[in-house]
RNA sequence: GGUGUCGUGGCCGAGUGGCUAGGCAGUGGUCUGCAACACCAUCUACAGCGGUUCGAAUCCGCUCGACACCUCCA
């Protein structure tokens, strides 16, 4: 018999940003989930406030895989066409790099990509089912230009072609996720240099004629260019997830106008709106502001790997900056703290020393204290309620308290219940929020393995000077049967596994 | 200037029209040779001012403040 997948046993909830409001999550085709997340700019390191986006989605992820779906992830590599701003001198953010750096372009993109998965890897992040890269799209967008333009849709001047904002908000709705309406934003435009060859400010570049000094170019029928930002996306989560896909993911600040872009060259495209759940990570602040490439206001990864940093008291495992992560809703602003980061790291600790008590608890006949079931159902709540990981975690606390009680002798548990109760936790901590213990945890306990056999070492020292030799050789024999062996040597004693 | 979000106790951070989230820190106790761990108990809240309501920190209005987007950014 086959077993009912959780995914109908539980109801996720999702807060679409396309209706501003919590939704149920009912997926195209059932038991199978397209979902999209733009990826990273491969210009420069990836900071912290970057992996809050990716480990936000990690969750998402991972808990739609653990209720049984079917689900492909795709997360694109922008490794071109992202202009430096939205002026006609406009620079790609990689040639930029490259002339820099004196080093070709995707030496850039090779550096910085290996650098993003060696930091995510080490937050324990899933990779996605598919990691495509703009450049490896061209062909694509260039075909998506031409439909683009035969439905009448963009126009192409002096060898660049722009998306006509204003013609298709006449038939579509230009704004509808960010909440703007054209002719506000018509009106209250910013003054910007160099917008001179498009028909209208709002409108953004599809493909952009490259100037002599630009490296990264590729034939086009309107010119020798590169394609525009925006439409990587849409033709990477077309070609992979169709035209028609139930999630797409990024941060906060991609909403306006990069997804709205998305959204407009998709219905001007395949005339059909793109996306059902559009799902934004908050950001990740750092002195109350947002952290940013272009301030320089930020934090890296292996700064806090190694506490190399003025604002770090010491170093953070990555495990432990992952779950202070999840200690804070996906859609609220989280601010990163030395403080903030301690607290985590102690109420990790409980929780995996809890984890590890696990083994060692002696069963009853009966449970008491605690309703399992209940406790169960209310974790899922929370996941459910649109990924509140920081509920689910303090229902975690609540199973690390009564794992304590029954240790002190004050609550018990039965056989059954201590399998489920231990199934339950290890899938929520280990696969859900993807919290690492093994690794970390056996290296934590061999460096205090390491120090009890100091210690021991010390104590048989202190017995031998008290002539103590029934004690001392105790210490020593007993030692040497668990496998570790004494070395007594001039410059004092030694031992070895 | 336009649009939007938010303002919770020493710190971080959930949530909700009436029923103490949670973590860290603090305090008192139990345990301990003394500690640590753990357990039990416990103190600091919902920016300000009005309104709706039997009742609001939660809804509405205003004020103040912060942040974000409007220009590359996860």
């Amino acid at each position: 018999m086959t077993p009912v997948p959780l995914y109908n046993q539980q109801s996720v909830t999702i807060y679409n940003s396309l209706s501003g409001k919590k939704e149920t999550f009912t997926p195209i085709v059932e038991g199978a989930i397209g979902m999209y997340v733009c990826g990273p700019t491969v210009y420069s390191n990836v900071h912290l406030g970057n992996c809050r986006t990716f480990i936000s989605f990690d969750l998402i992820f991972r808990y739609l895989k653990h209720l049984g779906y079917k689900i492909r992830y795709v997360r694109n590599i922008t490794d071109a066409g992202h202009l430096e701003n939205d002026a006609d001198e406009g620079e790609d953010k990689i040639t930029k790099k490259a002339r820099l750096e004196q080093i070709e372009p995707m030496e850039v993109v090779q550096r910085y990509t290996l650098d993003f998965h060696n930091i995510l890897q080490q937050f324990n992040n899933l990779p996605p089912s598919i990691e495509p890269t703009a450049t490896g799209h061209i062909v694509e967008q260039i075909e998506i230009i031409k439909t683009i333009i035969d439905n009448g849709f963009a126009y192409e001047i002096n060898g660049s072609v722009y998306f006509d904002v204003v013609k298709f908000n006449k038939t579509n709705n230009y704004g509808k996720l960010s909440g703007r309406n054209l002719e506000d934003m018509i009106n209250n435009s910013r003054e910007l240099a160099g917008q001179g060859e498009k028909r209208n400010p709002q409108d953004f570049a599809l493909w952009k004629k490259a100037e002599p000094v630009h490296i990264m170019r590729w034939p086009s029928p309107w010119s020798d260019g590169f394609p525009g930002w925006h439409l990587e996306c849409t033709v990477m989560s077309t070609k992979y997830l169709g035209e028609e896909f139930d999630i797409h993911g990024g941060g906060m600040d991609l909403k306006f106008p990069h997804h709205e872009c998305e959204i407009a060259q998709g219905e001007a495209a395949c005339g059909k709106t793109p996306v059902n759940y559009w799902m934004h990570a908050n950001m990740l602040t750092l002195n109350g502001k947002k952290m940013s490439k272009s301030t320089g206001n930020t934090i890296l990864p292996h700064e806090i790997f190694s506490g190399d940093n003025t604002i770090l008291s010491k170093p953070f495992k990555p495990s432990v900056v992952r779950f202070f992560m999840l200690q804070a809703h996906y859609r609220s602003i989280m601010d990163f703290s030395n403080d903030a980061l301690e607290a985590s790291e102690k109420g990790f600790s409980k929780l995996m020393e809890a984890i590890q008590h696990l083994n060692s608890l002696r069963a009853e006949k009966e449970t008491t204290n605690f309703d399992l079931n209940a406790w169960i159902q209310r974790c899922y709540n929370a996941m459910n309620d649109d990924f509140n990981s920081p509920i689910l975690i303090s229902h975690l606390f609540e199973a690390v308290k009564f794992i304590n009680q029954i240790k002190e002798g004050k609550s018990k548990i039965s056989e059954a219940d201590l399998a489920v109760l231990s199934k339950t936790l290890h899938d929520f901590a280990f696969d859900v929020l993807g919290l690492q213990a093994s690794a970390e945890a056996s290296n934590d306990i061999n460096t205090k393995l390491d120090g009890v056999i100091e210690l021991l070492i010390e104590l048989r020292k202190e017995a031998r000077i008290n002539k103590d030799f029934a004690l001392s050789d105790k210490i020593r024999d007993e030692l040497a049967e668990k496998g570790v062996q004494l070395k007594d040597g001039r410059e004092g004693t030694t031992f070895t596994y």
